[in-house]
DNA sequence: GGGTTAAATGAAGGCGCTTGCAAGATAAAG
DNA sequence: CTTTATCTTGCAAGCGCCTTCATTTAACCC
């Protein structure tokens, strides 16, 4: 069907290791014959076969890509910026969905099967065990949004998800706010864990006393608004943190149900600052983290792992910024700069 | 490094062709060969190669899965159901993401690369070049969300937008509107271009004359908001049918910011029925489509195709439905029923 | 048990490409 | 015009699996 290497070394008139290393980087070819089998190839629309290559290579330039969260907007951000920074360094993302999937065995597998270079998990709730078990048949992985630890098991690129609750907790009692809660995901999430962490430690450190902690089923739209009930059952909570935009979201509608208004009765911070955030039905103050160098780092990091697979993994934190917007009730004058 | 064919037949006391067998559905293998394969399999960790199956099968059970819009959340779903549904049937999709890319030789030359053994073109404001390259060069493509047409070029499942304009026509001729206005996507889109002419021509055979039309330049919030201004210039318009939910979202928002309300001031339709349609700071009342009956559709189709490359291209259309919710007045009593 | 048919098995060649090796061509040096 | 070093090139083996073909084994029926 799709002409083969022989074809074109036949009408170029030079044998297949020729055509071959015309088309491999840094091979000895002469200008002359490269010139001839580019000429015979384009001729019969020649494209070699990555399949074949990779069979001989051990190589298939094929990149797992794993997620668990469709349902999150800042995910198409992530699927889009990691294709363009697959793509462009001629790598493939292969797309794994493991929403409702448990246990590694079946998508250790299939990757197995199509021996991809690498793995990346993007997500924050996919339980360890699968990063360990890709890692454990040899398979080069990094995990985005994963968790910062001393000594990690796997390469985890992301964010200190305990610096950002501190980060959030100086927020709050910079806006003069001094009664408040904690809305995260769910429990089991790392991400949720650390941040309610840092966030309760930093307003004991400043001496109030540890916030209430409450838990969205998942990080969306739905689990907020419900979560938030029992927030608001809670009395004279002046503002919450929520770990995620969508939640924020759900929670600000379940307080406006309330007649409340947002922030002159509550006010809110937010995380992830998806594009929703600054819609002007919201206009949320979030929490940003850097997506983008979080992806740039992560596919450079799965680059050289797939040369050198043995590097220590290690831990490669992002600072996040937050962004205000009009979520958070103004800037008492005496309550001090931001940090 | 991953053990081979080879070592388990060895293992195994058997043949390769016996191991071989022993993977292939429908082959024919005694029960007692099989168990002893099994056994040497899962001692070694055997995995078998799909990258060396697929050179001798000549298929990779990859299946293209091409997108260029990423900013819009119905792809979350579309992302979603197609690579669940794609797992399901033991395939796996390869995401292309052609965002700001015009030319298709790149993309084709990736894709036969890896010789997928089909491409699912999943957006509706991709130039139709595209598809038809792919199925030029003999890849099996369907197109889903894309045009309908009495004798299309490749395969397509979808919705019939002349038909969905015509149905917001009757959906708002239904609550009474009578001064209305149609607020599109890019105007390249052939969806919106469909959608528009099927919204006027339903209008004007009732009688009304045709609506303005305007276009936002993407299918995204900020587009829609910008855009809506130009529609909030025109006097009397009470209603907008919105060619997509985050557009709808944007022009709602603009026109709350002019302190009109909604619906009593102002009515809006949308399309897509995205999660965020529902959040009660906006309550949609929207078109949806039925992703999950298109998506399976495709994905049978495309596995279809792979069998029967010839199949004649067709169009495989689906109803949408109308979804109320808070963003239309009431239906004014007298204006009868909806079909 | 013999004969017939069906099922199971192994050997071998091939899928399209890469690569070590040795030989041939070219260039640089004397 | 040799000699030596550097490039190019083709041959052939191999990457891990499938599949045809011929052969062996099992199943079945009188």
């Amino acid at each position: 069907m799709s002409p083969t290497i022989k074809e074109v070394a036949e009408l170029a008139g030079v044998s297949t290791s020729a055509v071959s290393r015309a088309y491999t980087e840094g091979a000895s070819v002469s200008a002359k014959t490269r010139k001839k089998v580019e000429g015979a190839a384009a001729a019969l629309g020649y494209v070699p076969s990555l399949i074949a290559r990779s069979l001989a290579t051990n190589r298939t330039k094929l990149i797992g890509l794993i997620a668990n969260n469709f349902q999150n907007p800042v995910f198409l951000d992530v699927f889009d910026l990691y294709t363009q920074a697959l793509q462009a360094r001629g790598l493939r993302p292969l797309l794994v969905n493991l929403t409702n999937v448990t246990d590694p065995t079946e998508s250790l597998r299939m990757l197995r099967q199509y021996s991809v270079d690498g793995v990346i998990v993007a997500t924050s709730t996919l339980p360890p065990g699968f990063a360990i078990a890709f890692r454990d048949s040899g398979i080069p992985v990094v995990h985005t949004f994963g968790r910062y630890s001393r000594k990690p098991k796997v390469h985890v690129v992301g964010i200190d998800n305990i610096r950002c609750g501190r980060l959030a907790a100086d927020t709050l009692l910079a806006h003069g706010y001094r009664s408040v809660a904690f809305l995260g995901g769910p429990q089991f999430a790392t991400s949720t864990q650390d941040r309610a962490l840092g966030f309760s430690k930093r307003l004991q450190e400043a001496g109030l006393k540890a916030p209430k902690l409450f838990y969205a089923n998942a990080y969306a739209y739905d689990d907020g608004r419900q979560a938030m009930a029992h927030v608001l059952k809670e009395k004279g909570i002046e503002c919450v943190f929520c770990g995620d935009d969508l939640i924020c979201m759900g929670a600000i509608d379940a307080a406006r149900d309330l007649g409340l208004e947002v922030p002159r009765d509550i006010g809110f911070l937010g995380f992830n600052d998806m594009p929703m955030a600054s819609w002007s039905a919201y206009q949320l103050s979030t929490i940003r983290q850097p997506i983008r160098e979080i992806i740039a780092e992560s596919v450079n990091l799965v680059v050289s792992l797939t040369e050198q697979p043995d590097l220590p993994p290690a831990c490669k934190l992002f600072d996040c910024t937050v962004v205000e917007r009009r979520s958070l009730r103004m800037q008492s004058s005496a309550s001090g700069k931001r940090r």
